[in-house]
DNA sequence: AGCACGCCGACT
DNA sequence: GTCGGCGTGCTC
């Protein structure tokens, strides 16, 4: 009883600290303040899920520079030594001295980047996930385990003999001979990093000196690498009238905070205002942070800005080790790097001299992570650029309904372009009713008809279905049964290389059952159809033309993917049989015909932005089609040809619908017109994931009810795929018109769900939630 | 999240 | 007799 009452009042207090205190670190005493006093008190930011900080006393030599927010320091913290992020520095604690522990060691004599420092406290407090998790996330794995910032020495690998002598060395070692020619290409050689990008091996370097053909120096990473003088390695493309006026716009506001939306139809060259807008920024002697979406960073894209600029572009992709991240990281923190591109994370990148952040394909769903810390890197690119006072660009053929609210409101700078290069319009999506019509392989007869004529032009063929594997589901034609996963509310798909039965939400997999398991009958057939059976239909129907399949299976080593495309490049009339993959960033030029094997999907699902994202892949699939000398057709099937918003999309395009789509979204509360955090709670057992589910409802409806919040809470209901991986997902939503608001009352949820939550029941906090399931 | 402590079933 | 299951509590 007192034991109960002893754990109430602290979890009230504990609670209070989290809804009243927790003010950020003040800015004022960031490194370079005045002869700091001593202070008895350092509050740190630790690696764990705890929202607070942790009182240490500081112990040791203080740094030159003093004790100051962000210093790594060693600590003992539980049982445990973990490296913390001094956050504050203090002269008394809530905590009797005894209680509180000294460091165990300081790691840093200088702190962390100061704008870095400032994203992940803005970062932390915006989603609502703990300080210390979200550093230890935003920091390179080197400096996360402690591991001193420091000059590293990196290698340079120079040619020693002229090209033509060292092929002639080299005769029967083809790829060395390219290796060659690469570095003949780079005066000052090139980093070992540069040439394992372009694909070249280690061993490959290694013959090489050991021919005596390079030198390898070693040089200092902080080394200052002059990119002065001429900027440009080629010259800028010439501009569109648009794209000029674009760019002007975008002079203007170089050196302020000033967002912009590059809203600009597949083809008409966002990407050559993304680089003169660069060059500008370059110029100044600032940097450029640019965000590509996860399938967007392709050697192709990379290449593009490395041959412009003579600058060192750093890329940060997955395929780097921690080592050449730290390297990243350092050099974008200490300027070396004018330019730096990479993937969501990449917004934490800390940068010296911040010029341009410009986020290319803003639409896409690979900005939003989706588990752990749930931040979206478009919406943190615009604090950070805000904060910093540099320019922002959004780009999309498709925007975010989100963004193209802000530049319908003048809140963005709309900036447009209408104009492709070639003669033809982009081509224009053309309905073809399913409906009682028979299919092979997903396909109906005047699809593949429009196939027969598109390859006989000697076209390519992109035959797009978003759905990998042979067929969506396995059923019993005697008995109704259907191939459900084990662990999830969901359909197993069949594959058939290997054949086997796959959950897509598990990975949980069976063999395939030769009779039902139902009734015994051995008529067991596939229902609708995947990749692999478009695939498999195609290569019967079309015996003499290749069929290449590009999804996650077929490509999933990397160099099986860059070998389909090189194939694919060459020009030759081919299928090509992919999901979003293929639609996403690859500039097939031979294309010229689209079908899009079922655009329903996204129409009647219940997700809120379901319809807004199917049709942005919908265009951006329809962009494959169609070349500077031949216009492309793009034919779409579906059930439902007279659908009015696929309707819409047909014949007067995306904008058209967008505009729609967002006047459905005020009427209906839903972003960007309201704001929403959903709270997911998760357990093995049903029952404990809907009380907790519950017992939040019910605390944060009386919360708001006493303060009058506006803040809507509606819930809680089951997720729309109530049990994955065995586990019952219930979710309750906050929403509000104001982003302070629901700020406010999911601060206290939070809080509430920190001291309440049963240990059984998983939860999580999703602010800006990009689906609701 | 880790990592302890603590209290109940099948094993050398 | 103990090894180890996961329930509960704590981390300055």
């Amino acid at each position: 009883m007192t034991d109960k009452r002893r754990t109430l009042r602290r979890k009230a207090a504990h609670f209070s600290r989290i809804v009243h205190g927790g003010q950020l670190a003040d800015s004022s005493t960031a490194p370079g303040s005045a002869a700091p006093p001593v202070p008895r008190i350092l509050r740190i930011a630790v690696p764990t899920p705890l929202r607070r900080l942790f009182d240490y006393r500081p112990a040791g030599q203080p740094p030159a520079g003093g004790w100051c927010p962000g210093l790594r320091v060693k600590i003992p913290f539980g049982r445990r030594y973990l490296v913390g992020i001094v956050m504050e520095c203090a002269m008394e604690s809530e905590l009797p001295a005894s209680q509180l522990k000294p460091i165990t060691e300081r790691l840093d004599d200088e702190p962390l980047p100061a704008d870095w420092l400032w994203l992940c406290q803005f970062t932390a407090r915006y989603y609502q996930h703990s300080l210390g998790d979200t550093l230890h996330h935003a920091l390179p794995g080197p400096l996360r385990q402690g591991r001193p910032l420091e000059a590293r020495s990196r290698e340079r690998w120079q040619l020693n003999a002229p090209e033509a002598a060292a092929l002639d060395a080299l005769s029967r070692a083809p790829r060395q001979r390219e290796l060659v020619r690469l570095l003949a290409q780079h005066r000052h050689g090139m980093i070992t990093s540069a040439i394992t990008a372009q694909g070249y091996a280690r061993p490959l370097l290694q013959g090489l000196l050991d021919k005596s053909l390079v030198t390898c120096i070693h040089e200092p990473l902080t080394a200052s690498e002059s990119w002065s003088g001429a900027l440009l390695a080629e010259p800028a493309l010439p501009l569109n009238r648009e794209q000029a006026a674009a760019l002007a716009a975008l002079h203007e506001g170089l050196d302020r905070f000033h967002p912009c939306l590059l809203h600009g139809v597949t083809g008409s060259g966002k990407t050559e205002v993304y680089l003169q807008l660069i060059e500008a920024v370059l110029g100044q002697g600032r940097q450029a942070l640019v965000l590509v979406p996860e399938i967007g960073l392709t050697p192709q894209t990379l290449s593009r800005f490395r041959k412009r600029f003579r600058a060192p572009v750093v890329a940060l992709h997955s395929g780097l080790t921690d080592l050449e991240r730290l390297d990243a990281w350092e050099a974008a923190r200490s300027g070396r790097a004018p330019i730096v591109i990479g993937t969501r994370s990449a917004i934490f990148t800390p940068l010296a001299r911040p010029g341009v952040i410009i986020v290319d394909e803003e639409h896409d769903g690979s900005f939003k992570q989706q588990d752990g810390l749930r931040y979206h890197a478009r919406d943190l690119a615009m604090a950070r650029a805000h904060r910093d006072g540099v320019p922002i660009l959004l780009g999309s053929a498709t925007p975010s309904l989100e963004s193209l609210a802000q530049a319908r409101s003048g809140r963005y700078r709309h900036l447009r372009l209408t104009q492709r290069p070639s003669r033809h319009a982009p081509a224009k999506l053309e309905l073809v009713d399913l409906r009682g019509r028979q299919r092979q392989g997903g396909l109906i007869p005047p699809a593949i008809d429009a196939i027969r004529q598109a390859l006989k032009a000697e076209g390519q063929v992109l035959v797009f279905i978003n759905r990998r594997g042979f067929s969506p589901s396995l059923a019993c034609h005697q008995c109704g049964w259907i191939a459900e996963c084990r662990h999830c509310d969901s359909r197993m798909t069949l594959h058939r290389q290997p054949p086997r039965l796959v959950c897509h939400h598990c990975e949980y997999q069976t063999s395939q059952p030769d009779a039902c398991p139902g009734c015994g009958s051995a008529d067991l057939r596939p229902l609708g159809a995947g990749t692999e059976r478009s695939e498999e239909t195609l290569a019967t129907l079309f015996p003499d033309t290749p069929v290449y399949r590009i999804d996650r299976d077929s490509t999933r080593r990397k160099e099986a993917f860059d070998q389909l495309l090189t194939e694919i490049r060459r020009g030759e009339p081919s299928l090509l049989v992919g999901t979003q993959m293929l639609a996403k960033g690859h500039h097939l030029p031979h294309v010229t015909l689209v079908v899009v094997v079922n655009a329903d999907a996204g129409l009647y699902a219940s997700d809120f932005r379901a319809l807004e994202q199917s049709a942005q892949l919908l265009v951006q699939v329809a962009g494959r089609s169609g070349r500077a000398d031949r216009a492309g057709r793009v034919l779409v099937q579906t059930l439902h040809p007279d659908d009015p918003n696929l309707r819409l999309l047909a014949d007067s395009g995306y904008d058209a619908l967008a505009y729609q789509m967002l006047e459905e979204r005020r009427l209906a509360g839903l972003p960007p017109y309201r704001y929403l955090a959903l709270a997911r709670f998760e357990a093995t057992r049903e029952e404990d994931a809907r009380q907790a589910a519950e017992a939040a409802g019910d605390a944060v409806r009386q919360w708001l009810a006493e303060r009058q919040s506006p803040v809507h809470c509606l819930g809680p209901v089951p997720a729309p795929m109530e049990r994955r991986q065995n586990r019952y997902h219930v979710q309750l939503m906050l929403s509000a018109e104001k982003r302070s608001a629901l700020h406010e009352a999911s601060a206290w949820l939070v809080g509430w769900m920190e001291g309440a939550a049963s240990r059984r029941v998983r939860w999580s906090l999703d602010i800006d939630p990009m689906t609701l399931s």
